[in-house]
DNA sequence: CATGAATGAGAATTCATTCAT
DNA sequence: CATGAATGAATTCTCATTCAT
């Protein structure tokens, strides 16, 4: 999996963010570009639509309010992260390998848009509560697909059987997690995706049968 | 790097002479109160000012703004781990247990401050850019001495000396901090310390040389 | 003064020929039971035409902007009262009696049609300056017959020929609005109608030669 | 009773509203101005402050919103002529003459303050439906000192014992309500205070027992 | 030191109206 | 004739901070 090829669909210019897709999408995907160059509390709706194209009036056509714009950004984008992982879960492969792609197709996402990496990382945890627990509704379905492959490895002897399943999920979510903020917050200024592996095995040897 | 400049920085100039005061703790301990009960958002420098039995006003005698009172009280309640943190690298045990007792403390300080969970894994999260930059910098101490633990072992061959020290900081802490998040998001309904030792564990065997 | 002239004014020109399609009259009802159930306010020209079965720009076929629905309304439904005051008028009667029949028609059109009731005595006077002004207008043509009533009456020494019209008039129609509107505020729970006899007597008591 | 007297203290010029009068008193002065120079609906929050004198924000120190503003122009307006009223009701006079008295009181107020005139006869009845139940509230207040008279009367035997009190209430607060918004909407164009004979006459006709 | 009344900048949202189809 | 997606202007209220007392 290469993930410069995200980068292109990501990245494509401001032209492509406006023509072809449904307004909706133009919406979202303006959002994720002004929350990332302003900051979440200097993305005005008005700025949103601007960088979409459209007027201010014609948000409230597609999203309830700015919360949902914003609830609207993390689930169409966690989306493609769910989608990938489903098709990792469906290979033929050993759990290891599966947690390996994992880690690398989360990597490969968000070092292919910069700009989500800072909405995700940064930007949308400054939200309020409502906002952050809805964003975490959407989480949960992503960990879920992640307990699935803790599950697999342990029932194949992959991982260690008495291994809590929450805390190592809280284990290789955290690291993933942290592991991108430090990246983020360091302005990406080192390879991200190049720490997969290391990453990996690192994990790997803390759960290992 | 020497984790002394760090302290110094943070208690050094007029802060020392404020924390001796009794309204400086007041409002500090009443900024955690409000934000733990009110949300973020909602703890409006007015609420802080009355919780601590202060007018309005009095607060910018003690801070230079409500900034500054956020990153105050993360100072402040961070000093305590930090304090216990040093405590524990002086001590002549085994860098694992070093990191048994890190996570402990980590642990028991919040268990014993469920307010102060709430502020930190949650509220203080939807701070803006700049302050979370500069809790970040406050952390970065606390971080400084979780990188001598990990040194320490892999000098003495209790942790794989090929390890990455920085995705090994992230795991740790990243970890430790899932952890504890998902603990305060469930509403602190099951018991945090007790799983100490299985995250000590579980650290310890993706670092064991 | 001919009140005539108003009639034409009313229904001339091409009014009188949307007034012959039913969709005209359509969106007239749908618009006084969507200010009924909902109050002027939240009255939006989408929720009158979405109740009268057309498209919100259709509305624009028939009138030429809100303002216009609303007098169109009031035009309207005051017709009814119009047309059965003249009818009054033209009654081989004393003044006294056209006056009780007068009474008793406004009373039983309102009573007969509660929705009307509480657009025409509560939510269209919250309309603004201008469109008040305008359904001022509509209700002088009412004013004018019920001076004429008034004028019979003074002629034929029924009623006290020293009584200044204006006030009269003022006394009468202040007497029958204020019965109303006390009538719609108190939820329609007692019978309007059987109080015009009382009305009537308390008025000719006040008129009387 | 002087009408002119009360003229002086309502219209004593912009200078009176801004001086020596606490924030409250100065705020509600102005809203009248504001509102019955500008409309119900052009009557911006930020207009009454800058004609009050004050900051937005100050407004929101003396009313929960500007709902409570126009509440309370009402009420505090309707004061004086609840106050005046009371005092009418004390005097060892006829009810009558204490209706003529009230009569005489309410076109004077009225009269005196041309623009406190436009804002109750016309501008204020455009408010929704909660600020109109909320001023007709205090309205109530009126109307019971006004019952005291219409039974007073009966007791007497100075009005018609059969009279039906309500409806009689109806006709005196209608009459005199609609006097004054027909000649608010003649521009106050003819001498008001002059009328009141005329009017007390009328309703005592139909009153008298 | 302490007070607290006053300040004023800043933003989400609604809805009447238009016009391309 | 009919549609309905798109428009965009316009306004209340909050709250961190100041400063006269």
């Amino acid at each position: 999996m290469n993930h410069h090829s995200y980068f292109h669909i990501f990245l494509g210019g401001e032209d492509l963010v406006k023509k072809d897709k449904p307004k909706y999408k133009q919406i979202v995907d303006a959002a994720v570009i002004v929350i990332a160059e302003n900051g979440y509390h200097q993305a005005q709706v008005s700025k949103i639509a601007r960088k979409a194209g459209v007027a201010d009036g014609t948000i409230y056509l597609y999203f309830k309010n700015k919360e949902d714009i914003l609830i609207s950004v993390f689930r169409e984008k966690m989306g493609v992260f769910v989608e990938n992982l489903e098709k990792i879960l469906s290979q033929k492969v050993t759990a290891s390998e599966k947690l390996r792609l994992m880690i690398e197709n989360h990597f490969d996402l968000l070092a292919g848009d910069l700009k989500l990496s800072i909405v995700t990382q940064l930007e949308l945890r400054q939200s309020n509560y409502e906002i952050r627990m809805r964003i975490n509704d959407v989480l949960k379905e992503y960990l879920v697909l992640l307990d699935k492959i803790l599950i697999t490895g342990m029932e194949d002897n992959e991982f260690d059987r008495n291994m809590d399943i929450r805390l190592a999920r809280q284990m290789v979510f955290g690291t993933i997690d942290e592991t991108i903020t430090t990246w983020v917050m360091n302005d990406h200024k080192y390879d991200l995706v190049s720490l997969a592996p290391k990453v990996h095995h690192l994990l790997m040897k803390g759960m290992r049968a």
